[in-house]
DNA sequence: GAGCCGCCGCTTGCATGCAATTCGGGCTTG
DNA sequence: CAAGCCCGAATTGCATGCAAGCGGCGGCTC
């Protein structure tokens, strides 16, 4: 792995769990030095960042952590809606036999984790959900729509929404899971992407609810790794 | 402007309008003398036009103007379908009479380029057309959605589209924009996010169509073919 | 004669030094 | 006393040198 691919990881994983709040610094010699690179390799993860959104550049004043105002959340979430949609479409006019299944599995694991026993093990509901969501797009089969989801799905905010998932959101999500499943089996494009629509919607609609735990915001490790 | 800013603009033209063809290679050095600048602002700007998805990278073998496929045009349309489409919808639920006014204004204009006595000025149409987009995604209020949409539009290609519209064509093309303009008073996100989807899948339906007249078929989609 | 190993050139990737630009503070002047 | 200007510090933006990685070609071995 390359020296910008490090930063650019490191960096965003950082932002991501709240390492480096909204609004901090980043100065390009300091995050070298802290990161031990240089600063080319820091200056060109930097840029990325901010094509991302998720660093805001200022002239010659140096680059800050872009605050995410609930607004702007809830603009990424419509983002998701659409681009999902249209990534579950595409997946529903190609999935085979065995991508179904694959993602039944998959479904099937989510289920296991949030069984009634169990206690909520949401580092792995989250990993598993994620693996799910990006079963779909693999098999929409558009690099360029999955770079793109890539840029704005952020995963421990996704983490923060099932956190504040009660049990009956819980289910409904597993159940979209599952109802797309059943579109991509049957071909439907129009039935997967309305469902997905719904099912990003539904998350959406937790970003302005109180959490249903008082456990601290998971200072959420891992931010998956930029495959793009 | 900044020289990386330079870089970038003069780059990307050169690959849309063709003078870069598809497949070509991109060395730093080479651009770096031939724009008079050094290869770190050539570098960034290639990086970026990676991510904007004009450029392929290959490891150390350097960087290579992205062949588009007749399959991944269509996907760019389907991805502006549904990001315009999201467009339309916010600026629907955000524009004032003031704004409509100003969207008016542009299509009166369109029409006058397209008026039957006048040669067709595909320049200023293509140039109002843009305008009217941009238009509405400023109304539209998300940054995000903007910069989305602005890598996935490419001005050239939009101008071709236009080069294989009929007289019918073109025209609905108009009604659209008067239709949208109309949802947009009416604050109707739905009807407005309809209009166009069907605006952008209209202009994807001409993808596959025979140019209307044998003006110059623009060298920019073929092969690479460079060395091998 | 064919296959494999190692060397070499080409190109990017990274490091570092210098110039350009912006903002803020203090001094001068009306 | 206020306002404008100038200068300085901080930080990025750009240039260039150096090294690492990758592929191709030739030679060596079997």
């Amino acid at each position: 792995m390359t020296a910008t691919q490090r930063a650019h990881a490191l960096l965003r994983a950082g932002i991501l769990d709240g390492t480096r709040p909204a609004g901090s610094r980043l100065r390009e010699d300091t995050l070298a030095d802290e990161l031990g690179l240089s600063r080319t390799p820091v200056r060109e993860a930097l840029q990325r960042l901010g094509t991302e959104g998720l660093v805001d550049h200022l002239a010659h004043r140096g680059a800050r952590v872009a605050s995410w105002s609930s607004t702007e959340e809830e603009e990424t979430f419509a983002l998701r809606a659409v681009l999902e949609g249209l990534g579950a479409r595409r997946a529903a006019e190609r999935a085979t036999a065995a991508d179904v299944a694959a993602l039944r599995e998959l479904c099937t694991r989510m289920e296991a984790t949030t069984s009634p026993g169990a206690p909520r093990d949401l580092d792995a509901l989250t990993g598993l959900n994620h693996r799910f969501h990006h079963e779909l797009l693999r098999i929409a089969d558009s690099p360029r729509l999955e770079a793109m989801v890539d840029t704005v799905i952020h995963v421990p905010v996704v983490m923060r929404t099932f956190l504040r998932y009660s049990d009956a959101a819980l289910a409904r999500s597993q159940h979209h899971h599952r109802e797309l499943c059943d579109a991509l089996e049957v071909g439907d494009g129009g039935w997967a992407e309305s469902v997905m629509r719904s099912h990003v919607l539904a998350a959406r609609a937790q970003l302005t609810t109180a959490p249903r735990t008082s456990a601290t915001p998971a200072p959420a490790d891992r931010a998956q790794e930029d495959t793009a």
